[in-house]
DNA sequence: GAAAAAAGTACGCGTAACGAGAACTTTTCC
DNA sequence: GGAAAAGTTCTCGTTACGCGTACTTTTTTC
């Protein structure tokens, strides 16, 4: 049993060790402990981070391939967006045709390219930075 | 946090302490100590236990109220392909940022695109076709 | 390119709490 | 009513946790 997806669910959100271990009131070693599997959580501790990521339990654990199943209650599931980076559990289909994970992989790989080419314009442009 | 959920899933399935105790392979003093939360399973514990009773680690922590949930596939709202070329009210993202009708409109085209060259690589092949 | 800052990693210590066996109590069965 | 099964509680030795500190690596700033 491993925890990596901590480590995932974090760099989604582009944050920090410290910053993720201050909302969570431990200490940064605490948590990093947890992402690189030198540490094992608590109950206590494994919801808390759940409720930071907006995710299951289950889904940290990997028991389930879905980080959106049910920390939002099933229902209008389009109101939420398919994050497509982490492959969730939906068949998407073009003309009828199923798409494979493959397709689904170049995708994602370019808008990613898209959007770094995108920020380099940016800086070129030497526009205001966030 | 509590782990009443434990008795209640035990005595619906009319299981003893000793037979869960020996289906998880501890000893019946813990797993006693875990009902009656004088003891705090492990990760691995707690999952052992969710798969025994066929239920989820989120369901056992009392963070949804449906013992059921992704332990089998819910409902048919995934079995569904979602067909992309007529541009569905769902929204798709990449990395937590949403993709525009643009970006839908570049896949479907890439990928129909691909298929008609692989159809013409297919012809000049005569190879069999499934 | 160098220095500073930020981020990430690893170690050691004191302590909390875990897992299990044993002994006990309560409930069920005959 | 006694035996068996089931459930509960206590104690001990051991494990591993949480944290602070120090270190290394990466990123940012100038």
């Amino acid at each position: 049993m491993n925890l990596n997806r901590l480590m995932a669910l974090r760099k989604e959100k582009s944050w920090s060790l410290q910053y993720v271990s201050d909302q969570l009131g431990m200490a940064k070693s605490t948590y990093a402990g947890y992402e690189s599997g030198y540490r094992r959580p608590s109950l206590e501790a494994i919801t808390a981070m759940a409720d930071l990521f907006e995710t299951s339990v289950d889904y940290i654990l990997g028991r389930i391939p879905d980080p959106l199943t049910h920390s939002h209650q099933s229902g209008p599931t389009n109101e939420e967006p398919i994050e497509l980076s982490t492959f969730p559990d939906v068949t998407l289909s073009i003309d009828d045709i199923n798409l494979s994970q493959d397709d689904l992989c170049q995708f994602v790989a370019f808008i990613r390219a898209r959007r770094e080419m995108e920020q380099s314009c940016l800086k070129k442009d030497s526009a205001l930075s966030n």
